[in-house]
DNA sequence: ATGACAATTATTACG
DNA sequence: CGTAATCCATTGTCAT
């Protein structure tokens, strides 16, 4: 027999066949991990996350100093160690918990279809995690007991003088024009809140405390109390709530104690500060891509779901009230108008974003309002502050702004949307106001396009900088301070 | 038409 | 300081 020399190409090609079906392997692998731990006890006595001695591997000369970053310099680089979810779980803190007169369960995983006590779920190694429960129901209580006038962020019409919640509620967003030569970084307002990439990222909806809530690719939801400067803690929180890709978080303005949190694992959590759990609203088989609330209706949750498919969640009586299929492929972002909250938009890999009204929605298959078509996927939709404009963000490299009666009134923008794989997709976001968006770009800088001139006006700098700023949120309380969140879990703060 | 596969991309931990 | 390892995105291309 004649050997066949084996041509590089096919060489390579086999390889590539190895290395895939290690890797599925080893998905597969962990994620029957997941299922089962609850009786795995898999414990490695030195997890990385307990290190002591914190080896500095930031060039002291660069101005890349991430603020109070040593802390922070032990969290383990890879998922399954940052989660906590095969190596680290560790006795004392078992211990603490039947001690605290927590359900005497086992180990929970986050993938286990139960609630998560917090202090179970809290992957740092000192007991900080009560500090950032007070600050929360801090604020929130303050909310909650003030006049019924004065809501966070000077928000709010329409409500009634009783303590009732019912009463119909909107939020407005503190909006004004920005200066944006004005926005300033400066170092303090920079800190790796977790490890790998950042897949969202939001303030609290609170002008008392500057804090953001930051979710990963490996399940980690992340705090950062920017305004605590030098006592104990760096004002960074982690914790592990879910096992996979954090696809979106929810504060509800009217009570910030509780926060949602959707998961690529089917998971919807929401976090309780007052009962110091991670409660679990929502499992499915499927990946849950997006989640959203309505501003009038904050007893309701919106997300999406497997390949375009949309739930309306009864949050009091825990069932669906209905579901749609709106779209070909997976909807990646929902998001109500702020004027209007009959009208939403959806933004999907179909290569669409669609507008649609509440009201009209009562087939399985409803016809949208209005279609914004891409060439490839797009991967945001959001309704400008006054609502008069819906800005689209695809990966054909264009940015859609559209505006009319029916949004029929479309321009397109050009800007490099290539993020590839490693980089959280571009999603542009309204600033204070309908004249800006923000959106990354891959130089690391941000990229600032004017509605009125259609084009890119100016983009945001700094040697500060050390990753590309690929998610962000713009403060509903505070004009002119906007977050930027990177693939290695950085978050900066820009502002006034 | 459908499906499998390669190439693409940036960040970081580690040697 | 260079480099291996990351690995639930996306798309075009080539095979079936």
């Amino acid at each position: 027999m004649a050997d066949h020399e084996i041509t590089e190409y096919e060489r390579k090609r086999l390889e590539n066949i190895k290395r895939n079906d290690e890797m599925l392997a080893a998905l597969k692998i962990q994620s029957r991990i997941n299922d089962l731990s609850t009786v795995n006890k898999r414990q490695r006595t030195e997890s990385k996350s307990y290190k002591k001695s914190p080896t500095k591997n930031l060039k002291p000369e660069t101005p890349v100093v991430l603020r109070r970053s040593l802390r922070t310099r032990g969290v383990p680089p890879d998922a399954i160690s940052a989660c906590g979810l095969k190596d680290d779980y560790d006795e004392t803190r078992v211990s603490k918990i039947l001690k605290l007169n927590f359900s005497p369960v086992k180990k929970v995983s986050p993938r286990a279809p139960v609630p998560l006590a917090m202090r179970d779920a809290y992957t740092s190694d000192d007991a900080l995690d009560q500090k950032l429960i007070q600050t929360i129901s801090g604020f929130s209580k303050k909310f909650q007991l003030s006049e019924n006038n004065k809501f966070p962020c000077d928000l709010v019409k329409g409500v009634e003088k009783n303590e009732d919640f019912e009463a119909p509620k909107v939020r407005k967003m503190a909006s004004g024009s920005v200066k944006v030569e004005a926005l300033k970084l400066e170092p303090k307002n920079i800190a790796r809140v977790v490890p790998g990439r950042i897949m969202d990222v939001r303030f609290f909806p609170t002008a008392d405390v500057t804090m953001v809530a930051v979710g990963n690719k490996f399940g980690n939801i992340g705090f950062w109390n920017v305004d605590i400067e030098n006592d104990d803690g760096n004002g960074i929180y982690m914790y592990c709530p879910h096992s996979g890709p954090i696809s979106g978080i929810v504060i509800d303005p009217f009570a910030m104690s509780k926060m949602f949190s959707s998961c690529y694992d089917g998971f919807i959590r929401l976090m309780d500060v007052e009962k110091e759990v991670f409660d679990l609203i929502y499992s499915s088989e499927h990946s849950v891509y997006s989640i959203s609330q309505s501003p009038h209706d904050t007893k309701s949750l919106y997300f999406s779901e497997g390949y375009g498919g949309i739930n309306m969640w009864d949050l009091k009586a825990g069932k669906s009230l209905s579901s749609w299929n709106l779209h070909d492929n997976r909807i990646n972002t929902i998001d109500f108008n702020s004027e209007n909250s009959n009208i939403l938009a959806t933004s999907s890999t179909d290569g669409t974003a669609c507008i649609w009204d509440l009201r009209h929605m009562n087939a399985d298959k409803p016809k949208s309002l209005s279609t914004v078509c891409h060439k490839r996927a797009v991967h945001s939709a959001y309704f400008s502050p006054s609502g008069r404009f819906l800005a689209t963000t695809s990966v054909d490299d264009r940015i859609a702004l559209s505006t009319g009666e029916n949004y029929e009134d479309t321009s397109m923008v050009y800007h490099d949307n290539q993020t590839g794989r490693w980089i959280s997709t571009f999603r542009g976001k309204w600033g204070w106001d309908d004249s800006y968006v923000f959106i990354g770009n891959m130089k690391r800088g941000v990229d600032i396009i004017s509605v009125a001139g259609k084009k890119i006006v100016s983009t945001l700098r700094s040697e500060l900088i050390s990753a590309i700023p690929c998610r962000f949120d713009a403060h509903p309380c505070k004009v002119g301070m906007l977050a930027g969140a990177t693939s290695g879990g950085q978050v900066y703060i820009w502002s006034l």
